[in-house]
DNA sequence: TAAGCAGAGCTTTTT
DNA sequence: GCTCTGCTTA
């Protein structure tokens, strides 16, 4: 078992071999943070600490656990199949699927994507006549996830204002429609699965005696909930709970609180350190400076709020960096020293220090785009493979001018992000006739091809047929003999073809989803469409995305041990059908073909997360936009996007470029903006400059060479400003005018303030100098 | 019932 | 400025 441990550096071998104890270990970029994940999985078993049932680790994406599950069984010669390794949702996903009862959900309940949650939610607002208006589906979806990743039931949120207590009252109807459906949404698996493990004792301590060891990856990624839920297995949560409310916990301590808890006994396992004899030993790898993602809930403090629970006396750090040459992680390390509440980490590497980072200033966001094909091209020319290539940006809206740029010079690329293939509209057709077979109650589905393709089933079918559901307080499909009529005809004939596919049920998951796209007609209907062949050979791909699924080997199997306990046996098919459905719906699959081609890869910062390439360019560094102007008044959004820029740094191997425009089209306007804060940021002496430095607070250029004033522009009453003018403002600095409205004493005008921010003032009452 | 047009929105995203 | 959504129109 020696070989385990070769080659790991000190840091990484202390880790790897830790006695059982809580640990968190920060791992910096490039540290080798997935090997010391795995190899300390390995190193438990192989040293007979655990068994391989003994283990739960966690990840966020797919990706990540099959990377884990890959590497284990190339370090241990043990079957990896039914080893309780996957995502938050995964996980959650296959509890409630062994104790669906237990768990209050139908054995076939559905999972419900974004999409699908959002149409379930405008159904919902316009069966209770809701003004979607005041109440936008939007809105509402992201309130209701919100509270849910907080632990909170709509009886648990505590509203303050009509409009709240409204948004409450709508959660509730939505918590009821989803349970008579019998769907589930993705929020919805974490907090049922929370809730039965919390109410559910037997079942508890079951998983609490079996799971010994827990290993979380990303774990500044976790929100509120998920740590609950690791502190529930990890035998902590009932101590945990009142042991003195977190800033992050706030939300949940008053649920704690209300329950009127006697003082919890001390944590057990003190004066050992972070001891785990009765519990679970938790072993969190993270990295405070990459968490990129609390806009969706993640909680950086609950890196601090484990350190303090869970008693972890020693915080292991992995500083060392096999990724990135020596300035590229000078510059990393500069940019982050400014954000104030971290844990403290120095990234270094014994590789030299290598090329400088090139900054390049263009005129405009053309430019940028047009220059950044000249560098690609020249670097084709010595050689550098084009997928080695990334060129990263802090929106998607940016990817629009690159492209162009690049396909018109003839450059292969690949534009991550965007529809994957389980969310393709011929798909997700495809894929509701079939959860109709599985459950006629799935109103979602239901909605979603009752009259696709035509059937003459048109608004005021559904209408009455709505109504009639209502009534009843049955599913749709269950009121279709309530309608009467001609209406009532068609939907008869509706239900009539999805009885028909019912027996095909019994065939092979792949034979199924055939009959499935023949019978409902749906394969007709794209062969006579114009532009059907891609949506064809698109369901002919969800015919072998069956076909492999039914064949392949490591697809997690239910133990006969949970297996048993879920009471009566699930038909073998019925079987496949569902973890086929819940497959395409926690894993929608790849974003996009192309995959093997060497072509240059483009995708935002965020998305770049977890990647390397051995040229990187991040454009687009402009005050504004990188940091974004949403993100710079408070000190927390900045200190966010200055991690998103330590990410988008520490992706680069060997060549790093920055580049900035002096000018861009956003939102249908000319914005004219100042570089980005970051560039400051980085050390002059790591930097090489290939357009003259910009001024501090200035361009290098004047801007009215670049800038043609149009009528609009124009300040009438504002004493020669106009747009793009640099001016002085007292409080807040230089800046430079990037819009301007109204006339005469109404008049008033945008500035980009750079570091100060973006500010309207009115020029009635606003002092600027013009510089 | 499909096409065509007006209107809104527009930071980042996995499950 | 572009793209997606939803409503109106032939």
């Amino acid at each position: 078992m020696n070989h385990l441990l070769e080659n790991l550096n000190p840091e990484q071998l202390a880790a790897v071999t830790l006695p059982p104890q809580h640990a968190l270990i920060l791992a910096g970029a490039g540290s080798g943070k997935t090997r010391v994940l795995t190899t300390r999985i390995a190193w438990l078993i192989s040293t007979r600490q655990v068994t391989p049932q003994g283990i739960l680790a966690v990840t966020f994406t797919n990706k990540a656990a099959k990377e884990m599950l890959a590497r284990l069984s190339a370090l241990l010669p043990i079957n990896t199949r039914g080893m309780w390794i996957g995502t938050f949702h995964g996980l959650c996903n296959r509890l409630l699927r062994a104790h669906y009862r237990d768990a209050g959900l139908p054995q076939l309940f559905q999972i419900l994507d974004i999409a699908d949650q959002q149409a379930a939610i405008k159904r919902l607002l316009k069966a209770l006549n809701v003004d979607d208006e005041k109440f936008p589906p939007r809105d509402l979806q992201h309130f209701i996830n919100a509270q849910k990743e907080q632990g909170l039931r709509s009886a648990a949120v505590e509203a303050w204002d009509d409009h709240t207590r409204r948004r409450v009252e709508l959660y509730a109807a939505y918590e009821q429609q989803c349970q008579r459906e019998g769907v589930v949404d993705f929020a919805e698996l974490l907090l049922r699965c929370y809730e039965l493990l919390e109410r559910n004792e037997p079942l508890r301590r079951h998983y609490q005696e079996r799971f010994r060891h827990i290993l979380v990856d990303e774990f500044q990624d976790t929100n509120i909930l998920q740590y609950r839920w690791l502190k529930l297995l990890a035998g902590h949560a009932e101590r945990g709970r009142a042991a003195g409310p977190s800033q992050g916990a706030a939300a949940l301590s008053m649920e704690a609180a209300s329950a009127a808890e006697p003082p919890s006994p001390p944590p057990l396992g003190r004066g050992m350190g972070g001891g785990c004899m009765e519990c679970a030993c938790m072993f969190a790898v993270g990295d405070d400076d990459q968490s990129i993602y609390g806009f969706r809930g993640a909680e950086i403090g609950n890196m601090r709020d484990f350190e303090r629970e869970f008693q972890v006396d020693n915080i292991i750090r992995l500083e060392q960096n096999y990724r990135s040459h020596g300035n590229i992680l000078d510059a990393a390390n500069a940019i982050i020293k400014n954000n104030e509440k971290r844990l403290g980490k120095n990234l270094w590497t014994d590789a030299g220090s290598g090329e400088p980072i090139r900054v390049f200033e263009a005129m405009s966001d053309g430019e940028e785009a047009r220059w950044i094909v000249e560098e690609v091209r020249a670097l084709s020319r010595d050689g550098h493979a084009r997928r080695e290539i990334a060129l990263l940006y802090r929106s998607n809206a940016q990817s629009r001018i690159l492209e162009h740029s690049l396909f018109s010079a003839g450059i292969p690329y690949r534009v991550y992000g965007g529809l994957r293939f389980f969310e393709r509209q011929e798909i997700k057709h495809a894929l509701a006739y079939l959860r109709l077979i599985a459950n006629s109650d799935d109103d979602t589905a239901f909605a979603r091809v009752v009259n696709f393709p035509a059937r003459g089933i048109g608004a005021r079918s559904i209408e009455a047929l709505q109504d009639a559901a209502r009534a009843a307080g049955s599913s749709l499909f269950a009121a279709i003999p309530q309608v009467p009529g001609k209406a009532g005809a068609s939907l008869a004939a509706f239900a009539a073809l999805i009885e028909s596919m019912r027996p095909a049920l019994d065939l092979p998951l792949p034979e199924l989803v055939d009959h499935v796209v023949e019978l409902s007609g749906l394969r007709l209907h794209y062969l006579n469409e114009k532009e059907g062949q891609e949506r064809l050979a698109n369901l002919d791909e969800l015919l072998n995305a069956a076909t492999s699924f039914v064949a392949e080997e490591g697809r997690e199997v239910m133990e006969p041990e949970e297996a048993e306990s879920t009471g009566e046996p699930t038909g073998e098919l019925s079987a496949d059908l569902a973890a086929f459905l819940t497959h395409a719906a926690l894993e929608a699959g790849e974003h996009q073909a192309g995959e093997g081609d060497d072509a240059l890869q483009l995708m935002t910062v965020h998305s770049a997360k977890g990647l390397e390439f051995n040229v990187v360019f991040m454009s687009g560094l402009e005050e504004g936009l990188f940091p974004h102007e949403n993100s710079v008044q408070e000190a927390k959004g900045l200190e966010e996007e200055r991690r998103l820029m330590y990410v988008a740094v520490t992706r680069a191997r060997q060549r790093l470029y920055l580049s900035f425009a002096q000018t861009r089209m956003l939102h249908g306007q000319t914005r004219y903006s100042l570089p980005s804060r970051f560039i400051d940021e980085i050390p002059g002496e790591l930097l090489k400059w290939l357009t003259p430095k910009a001024k501090k607070g200035g361009y290098a250029y004047e801007v009215a060479d670049a800038f043609t004033p149009s009528p609009r522009s124009r300040v009438s009453s504002g004493g020669g400003l106009r747009v793009g003018q640099n001016v002085a403002h007292a409080r807040f600095g230089q800046g430079v005018i990037v819009n301007a409205e109204g006339s005469g004493s109404d008049a008033r005008v945008q500035v980009n303030f750079g570091p100060a921010g973006m500010k309207w003032l009115a020029l009635s009452v606003a002092k600027l100098e013009a510089l």
